[in-house]
DNA sequence: TTTCAATTGTTGCCATGGCTACATGGTAAA
DNA sequence: TTTACCATGTAGCCATGGCAACAATTGAAA
């Protein structure tokens, strides 16, 4: 099975190692984005995020909530007052901002492929941190192109 | 910014707490299922899968992984005599197919939306993990149309 | 056969992201 | 005004996944 005859074929090493990195990048800030985008959306819908509506969404207990909204704080993200609500930077809502686009293109380009719309929503939670700009603009593209007849298949 | 005038709809509580628990548990075998992938490939390609290889493929120093192997050990994934190369069990063979199968789709998808090879290969290495079973048979209905001919847009 | 470089193994450190248990603050009901 | 309940904060535990530093083994070159 080399190359000559099979499909397999690796990428070069700096190539793959570079990859790699850059999944664990993405993944290291899409916890982050994932608080910031809830925290946001909690601000617009009901008004106020709470610690505990953002724990019970995240699905976690408030200690892990606590912390991460901590490591928001540290990074310029969100701020709060002692027991009270949270609250985001400049820079967090920016970042909200893009990640709601994004989550929203990630979300109409596999309703569009034919995936139902629960299943879409729930795939794109973890997908739409590995979209990066080009592939985004091809997103944009096709959506475009497609996207307002329903589903292309 | 309510229900009634806004785009902006959370989903319910539960719902939503279910759906970053899979994505939680999406990526804590994200790390294994790339490990084991490019172990098989190793294998299939340079007839055998070293420490030093897979740490300088995976972009990490050798330390780190040698602790994923012993995970994928623990786990029955991949097996190893002390001082010799890393293989697969059955198990692992069949998770590394399985994730094989499923990043070439993500890959062929990416690319007939317009994404260049190198960036749908970078992409889908963060996002394969995060497919479903029901999104991939999507992606394989609009491959099964569109593919062939290449770029849709 | 000896020696030495490369590979592998091990230990211990750090940050993250889970958890439980407990302490403290805030507020509404009694 | 108390009191009791809920929300928030904090401490400490565990596993994961990075790292550097050092120990042990292998294997090839001298």
């Amino acid at each position: 099975m080399t190359k000559a005859g099979g499909v397999r074929t690796l990428p070069s090493e700096p190539a793959q190692a570079r990859r790699f990195g850059r999944v664990r990048d993405a993944q290291a800030t899409a916890l982050l984005e994932d608080y910031v985008e809830l925290i946001a959306d909690l601000l617009a819908d009901a008004g106020e995020a709470r610690l505990v509506d953002i724990a019970r969404r995240m699905g976690v207990a408030h200690p892990t909530a606590a912390k991460t909204i901590n490591r928001l704080k540290r990074q310029g993200l969100a701020m709060s007052e002692p027991y009270r609500g949270i609250f985001l930077t400049e820079i967090g809502m920016q970042m909200a901002e893009r990640a709601r686009v994004r989550h929203r293109l990630v979300v109409r380009v596999l309703e569009t492929l034919g995936v139902p719309t629960d299943v879409a929503e729930a795939d794109a939670e973890g997908m739409e941190h590995y979209v990066s700009d080009v592939t985004g603009r091809a997103f944009m593209k096709f959506i475009d192109a497609y996207g307002q007849f329903g589903t292309i298949s």
